[in-house]
DNA sequence: CCATCTTTGTGCACGCGTTCACAAAGACAT
DNA sequence: ATGTCTTTGTGAACGCGTGCACAAAGATGG
């Protein structure tokens, strides 16, 4: 980013902290499944149960949201459902954009779960003129030369990049430059954007990567340990040990 | 050398924090375009701008690996690349399997991002009868009931659940049982599992639910500091203000 | 009205992650 | 060799997030 001095602390996240604000989605899916098997209160114990997480952090989210629980008793599950939409914003409608509508593109349309909550499909945008007019999800996509005349005329505000990762900076552009400031992104790129505009990024390659690592290193561990029982015999190669710090050769 | 000292904290992650690793592959992407373009060497502030990163999380990143760069020019972008790519794993082949072949699983087994990298997937299951033995993407689907003898014949340790929620803890269950340690999961629920078996979740709801957060706030501002020049007249209902902490009615 | 019991809301301490800032290391020119 | 210039590697400070532990709040029963 490498902007000027904003000499502010951070992001000011309208006094709710950010970890809290990803956890809220949470609460509220586990909330939603108490509300529609008519559970009329539920305790932090539950509830952080249900939700896979502490009970002593839920309160102290809950605790930003306000005094919303009954001591001795709970919270009261349909107005913390209530409260918590409020907060997500997801008491109103959000139109999205899909652009990209390839295999993930189509898969996203075909999503039940945009619709449960406050998101609509608003339009679905592909650059291959031989898509444009045909339905998926019982949407017709349309050719990204309407990019900008559909964000406008429906008030999209977020947009959802399903393209390959050579495209994604430039749909990413024309996105903002219509006046999207939230994106969802699935190319496996760094998205530039201007201050103000929100980018978050679901990545599979890097979630895989990621097990990898600790996948590697519970195989280290466990040979090191036990030098016995060796479950399934695979794993070979190189293989040298957890602490893997010989040097090589260091091509100068 | 870091070998010593038993008395270490909590959980030990090889020494690697967990935020350095979930930035390793980020590098890794970054060097390998780098290294298409046979670019020799790269500096830490290149490499920080092209990863989105900043700099001098960059290089305390890379201390945790060692001592890899060379002061007054660099990294070497090939040895960095077999570094990381050693560090993460990556230079074994990982057998995947795929749960749940619908509009998400059909899209992830088509996706070329797997075998790109160590990645490749081992086997497709679905618990539809009539979509065993189907090709999808080149590899027929397999039934559940053959999930165990899957899981043990290849070797498989890490596992994709793209099945309905409702299934999900089920599968997975089914997976920890058969063998697998990592799991990446699509469904929207919350996984139980035993101890020393990683899960990452993607939730393309919670995601969304974030930006909305966002998304509202940043229209509530706009509306609190500049009461005029309305874009576009939406979001009306209620509407109270940025905080908006009337009680409404505490429904006792 | 009082006692007891449950559960919230939060003060506090601690550890992790981020960032600044700079000494040291090494390349390169003279 | 010596000096200069670039860039790394890291000490230190700081802020955020987490979880413990407990006082206060309020329900419930007698
Ligand atoms: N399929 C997956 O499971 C998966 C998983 C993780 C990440 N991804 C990423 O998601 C993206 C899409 O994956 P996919 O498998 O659907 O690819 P795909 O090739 O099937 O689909 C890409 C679509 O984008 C369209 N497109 C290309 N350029 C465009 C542009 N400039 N504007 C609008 N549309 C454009 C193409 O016409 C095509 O329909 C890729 O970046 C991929 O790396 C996919
Ligand atoms: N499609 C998306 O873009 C998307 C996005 C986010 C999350 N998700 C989640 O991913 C999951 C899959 O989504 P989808 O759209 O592909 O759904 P889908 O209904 O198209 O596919 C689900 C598949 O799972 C199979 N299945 C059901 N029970 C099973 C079991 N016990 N064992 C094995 N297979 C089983 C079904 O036969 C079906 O083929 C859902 O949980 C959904 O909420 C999907």
């Amino acid at each position: 980013m490498a902007t000027g001095r904003t000499h502010r602390p951070a992001t000011r996240s309208r006094g709710i902290p950010e970890a809290t604000v990803a956890r809220l989605p949470l609460y509220l899916r586990a909330l939603t499944a108490l509300s529609e098997r008519s559970v009329p209160t539920v305790s932090s114990e539950e509830l952080a149960a249900a939700a896979g997480v502490n009970s002593a952090k839920l309160r102290k989210d809950f605790s930003y949201l306000g005094s919303y629980g009954t001591r001795g008793v709970g919270y009261d599950v349909e107005y913390l459902v209530y409260q918590i939409s409020r907060e997500l914003g997801l008491t109103q409608d959000w139109p999205v954009v899909i652009v990209g509508i390839g295999n993930l593109g189509a898969a996203l349309a075909n999503y039940g779960g945009f619709a449960s909550r406050g998101f609509r499909v608003a339009a679905l945008i592909d650059a291959d003129p031989g898509m444009a007019g045909k339905p998926v999800a019982g949407i017709p996509v349309q050719h990204t030369d309407e990019l900008e005349k559909i964000i406008q005329d429906n008030g999209v505000s977020i947009g959802v990049i399903a393209t390959p990762a050579g495209a994604a900076q430039q749909v990413c552009d024309r996105l903002v430059a219509a006046g999207v400031t939230s994106i969802l992104n699935f190319a496996p790129t760094v998205l530039n954007v201007p201050e103000g505009v929100d980018v978050r990024k679901v990545d599979l390659s890097i979630e895989l990567q990621i097990l990898a690592f600790h996948e590697q290193r519970k195989a280290g561990e466990e040979a090191a340990a036990e030098a016995a029982v060796p479950a399934a015999a695979r794993k070979e190669s190189t293989d040298q040990g957890p602490d893997g710090d010989v040097p090589a050769v260091m091509p100068a």
